[in-house]
DNA sequence: GTTACACATTGATATATATCAATGATTATG
DNA sequence: CATAATCATTGATATATATCAATGTGTAAC
């Protein structure tokens, strides 16, 4: 498959004079969760880039761009992908509201991948020089991405295990309940939410076949664990999800 | 599997007025790629904890203990893994000299693994609070860190890629360049070096039978790409491994 | 409103790889 | 030195999931 449309072009929203203000916003795991001071704020507030729109299908950046900038999402959802040499698509994750889009491009300063907006989304553009030299003087700035990257090789060490050892419906059982816990953390519902992407998409990530995917997504209906409508998943039995999700060795 | 053997206790090194510098050392990824000056690398020095010995089959760390070091590996090399409920071992690593341990605990300051010397080994300690300390006064120390971890989160995303679409030939060729390549980057031979852990341990770490893992080691040698003498591997025909870890769409 | 196109579901069949089983080779233990 | 234990190899069989194929459904295009 080839590049579908055209290549991105970030349009600035109108600001109509809200100036809305991280201290509110609360939204990014950068701020949030890490006990920066209300002045520390202010002053990672002073080099973001706030509220830039992107619209469904366009990019956020593209493999080769020279990488500058972390995005924080603040509205809609993404997913990133990279391309083989013969053109199939490896979609390698998602992001969702409050999290960090970016920060493996950090050590080639380069973009290695593909992010594409699933539906029309907003992000805050950081500056990466900037918030560096920002985490040069404040402590717990510095600590607060460490720890972000280091959350990210934990989680991608569990992806790890899901992709390397579960089976298909392991796999797609472990993949709604982190979703779930995502929204979760960052406030949404965690009983109900959207599949913002394709099934193609979670296929594709996960690794199975897309016929694979929906013919779990209709067993777990029938077993009455979830229900999916089209795009709107409900969690009905969260247990028996955990229990799905968990269990690699009767299947083995 | 229960846990093996007692509990590590790691024993220093008789230091025999040897007094090996970081300066002469240039092993740990921390000091060697990066733009340290030599007065960055005295003071790096300073709160490094050298050359400590780890028998074979001993521990670094274990499940639920604290985090407070990095560990840069001298010589030797380590598996990390986890237990699931269950206790079944998920093998989710290797290290070899030069490379570092433990920047997954840094974001739950506990470490949620098992590293294990595969041989007896040898590491510095790097006390993670001294070095935070230190990285908010030198921005290339501060730099080298966030670009250790990014590269970290990019080789995973690269794993993530191998296990999830990968079939067990590619996973196997993969493997094997990918020690290769980490063996180059230290400056040791990448053509011939030492498979220091089990097949299983291989077997579980891509996710596949130890069976498999024997058959695809049988395979590789008839088709003359390597040669493995139980432990040794020479690679013959690097060209064709590539190009065996490469192929995903053939097999598709 | 009709046509086209991407996305999703369901069934039949093929295949890669796990599992089971037997044996050999190497390393540790008393 | 003998015996056990771990690790590795090879073959036969079973099974999970990919692939192929047909059909349905919703959304975009004209």
């Amino acid at each position: 498959m080839a590049l579908d449309q055209s290549v991105s072009k970030i349009v600035k929203v109108e600001s109509l004079h809200v100036k809305v203000s991280c201290q509110t916003c609360s939204i990014s795991q950068l701020c949030i969760p890490s006990s920066l001071t209300d002045s520390e704020v202010s002053r990672l507030e002073e080099i973001i880039h706030r509220e830039t729109s992107v619209q469904k299908g366009k990019f956020l950046c593209q493999t080769g761009e020279k990488f500058q900038s972390l995005w924080a999402v603040n509205s809609g959802s993404f997913k990133s992908y990279t391309l083989s040499e013969d053109g199939d698509i490896n979609v390698t994750g998602f992001y969702f509201p409050g999290e960090l889009i970016g920060l493996d491009a950090i050590s080639s300063s380069t973009h290695r991948t593909f992010v594409k907006a699933l539906e029309t989304s907003s992000v805050c553009t950081l500056p990466f020089d900037k918030l560096d030299d920002l985490s040069g003087d404040i402590r717990n700035l510095r600590k607060q991405m460490l720890k972000i990257m280091s959350n990210e090789l934990m989680d991608d060490q569990e992806l790890l295990m899901l992709l390397s050892r579960k089976n298909a419906a392991e796999r797609m059982a472990a993949f709604l309940l982190s979703l779930s816990l995502r929204f979760k953390q960052r406030g949404f519902s965690e009983k109900s939410f959207n599949l913002t992407m394709t099934r193609s998409d979670i296929a594709n990530y996960l690794g199975l076949a897309i016929e694979t995917v929906s013919r779990l997504i209709t067993k777990l209906q029938k077993d009455e664990i979830v229900n999916i409508n089209d795009k709107l998943v409900e969690i009905i039995d969260h247990k028996a999800l955990i229990k799905l999700a968990g269990a690699s060795c009767e299947a083995h």
